[in-house]
RNA sequence: GGGUUGGUAGCUCAAUGGUAGAGCAGCGCCCUUUUAAGGCGUUGGUUGUGGGUUCGAGUCCCACCCAACCCA
């Protein structure tokens, strides 16, 4: 055993006594907790360690085992079975677990002693030699063992784990502790995020990083956070969105960028949108919203393919029982956003604005907060299109109105050149053939901000005076596409730690 | 913002208006290949907060806080 006392003077704050600070409950089991942090001092171990090397984490000894070696890893105690003079532990961390086999006596009595005032949910440092039990489970028979850091407070049910909405989200870290399915959904999310950079990097895209404190935010239409600058003694946002800066970027020449990162909008919270989320941005100098529809589906394949090992996404209940199934198999379905209308009802646009309302109304659709006939049109497809579509779908030709930032079609100047990728029921990813036509741009832009110039960013418009090159570009939320592949329900459970109001 | 459901031991859950319980964890004892280890014993509670009704409230009523789901 190593450490002592003169290691662990960080752990007391001047003045006062470690271990009667933050102690403001009182439970039997946090005092025997703290019984045993002082037991290990007594006995010259720092409960709370410093550096040990590893050859190996946790997950790894079983999932690539090798007999008879010689291991060093780290790990927290996540089990406990007392044979009496022999120990068998689960060390766990986020790669997995490895069973431990500690014995008194191939450690040495002093060791045991120390044992003693261990607990589970104690991270602890092992160095001993891999072997396989009686019951085949790969393991590591101790032949000494370091204290790391005590645990002072238990560890949730170790069958059921944590149950509790608020505790899996208020203390996300019991949730990834006690509950395989959540690492599992975390596990994909940074398989994907990081699959992402590595697929786009791969086809020449760069990632830049542009303002998300910004004096007028722009790019979307969506309220945002402000904030204040104290030595400017000006105001700042959170940006919206960071489509307005890449395209500064695309004037200044970089003609394939991508920004993966945050944003925040200030509005409702609920079970598909938090204030803060990640989207992906990525533009692509002198290509259309058709080639950026074609690299969504490539990549999403290819993420489905290297994380999810297939183009099946199936979404399980509570009971274990498939509740989803989403085929992400390409080509994708294509189709134009008036054809989808059509489909659900076939005159349609042959009926005017008030038989409209009236179909809605007869149809079960409340319609009340739809000012525009084109909102009404929206509304339908929201309900009947967007909302029952599971597996991909390209809606192309959208009316302009819903648009406003997108190339008008040559063809057709009521619809824009842009696609919105419908996956799971949600839009996952709008695709635009990006306006440069700098006049329009004002246009759209001074419509938009309803005459308040200080909403308008007049540098943008500047910027594309110079020269925009044609692009596409597009937008995917990356929480969303994380639960379609992931099969998680709720975008609190993609999110590491979820808004939640203040208790 | 509206509606529904919920909040009980560290965790997972019980409890007709009538003495707040169980499993796990913890504590004590036994056990040198267990894996939800096992056996025997045992501790642990301001029932989210604040009011009210009642002889008596975890349970009924009111307000508030937090959460989940649905709607806007």
């Amino acid at each position: 055993m190593r450490g002592g006392r003169h290691a662990d003077h960080e752990d007391g704050l001047a003045g006062l006594t470690p271990g009667t600070i933050f102690m403001e409950e009182t439970t039997e089991l946090l005092a025997v907790r703290r019984q045993k942090l002082e037991a290990l001092r007594a006995a010259g171990v720092a409960p709370f360690g410093a550096r040990f090397e590893i050859t190996s984490s946790p997950g790894d000894i079983p999932a690539a085992f090798v007999e008879g070696v010689r291991v060093r890893t780290a790990g927290r105690i996540t089990a406990h079975r007392n044979m009496g003079k022999s120990h068998f532990l689960d060390l766990s961390d986020s790669t997995g677990k490895v069973q431990i086999y500690l014995q008194a006596k191939e450690v040495g009595p002093e060791a045991a002693a120390i044992f003693e005032h261990l607990d589970i949910g104690d991270w602890i440092g092992v160095e001993g030699d891999t072997f396989t039990t009686k019951a085949g489970e790969p393991s590591v028979r101790a032949s000494s063992f370091t204290v790391l850091s005590k645990s002072l407070r238990p560890l949730p049910d170790k069958w059921h784990g944590v149950q509790d909405t608020e505790i899996k989200y208020r203390q996300r870290y019991l949730d990834l502790i006690s509950n395989p399915a959540s690492r599992e959904i975390f596990r994909k999310r940074i398989a994907i995020v990081a699959g992402i950079r590595r697929f786009l990097d791969d086809r020449g895209f760069i990632e830049v990083e542009t303002p998300m404190m910004q004096r007028i935010p722009g790019g979307a239409a969506a309220q945002p956070f402000q904030t204040h600058h104290n030595a400017l003694g000006t105001d700042l946002f959170l940006r919206i969105a960071p489509e307005l800066y890449l395209k500064r970027l695309l004037v200044g020449g970089f003609t394939k960028i991508f920004e993966l990162n945050r944003n925040f909008r200030n509005e409702g919270i609920s079970r598909r949108h938090n204030p803060e989320f990640t989207m992906l941005e990525a533009y692509w100098a002198f290509a259309d919203f058709e080639q950026m529809a074609s690299l969504v589906e490539e990549m999403v394949c290819h993420l489905a393919m290297t994380v999810c090992g297939g183009h099946v996404i199936e979404h399980f209940g509570e009971d274990g029982a498939v509740t989803k199934k989403i085929d992400l198999s390409p080509p994708w379905r294509r189709a134009r956003y008036s054809d989808l209308i059509r489909s659900v009802k076939a005159d349609w646009y042959e009926l005017g604005p008030e038989a409209r309302r009236e179909w809605c109304a007869a149809n079960g659709l409340d319609i009340s907060h739809c000012a525009e006939d084109f909102e009404v049109t929206q509304h339908v497809f929201e309900k009947l299109v967007e909302e029952k579509t599971m597996d991909p779908l390209f809606v192309t030709h959208c009316p302009k109105e819903l648009v406003p930032l997108a190339k008008q079609n040559p063809d057709d100047p009521s619809v824009v050149d842009v696609y919105e990728l419908i996956i799971n029921g949600q839009e996952i990813s709008p695709g635009y053939s990006e306006l440069n036509d700098p006049d329009i741009q004002r246009a759209r832009l001074e419509h938009q901000s309803g005459g308040e110039t200080q909403k308008l960013d007049g540098e943008f418009l500047q910027a594309l005076e110079y020269g925009m090159p044609p692009a596409g570009g597009i937008g995917i939320g990356i929480d969303r596409l994380v639960m379609m592949l992931a099969g998680a329900e709720s975008i609190r459970d993609v999110i590491f730690f979820p808004h939640m109001r203040a208790r």
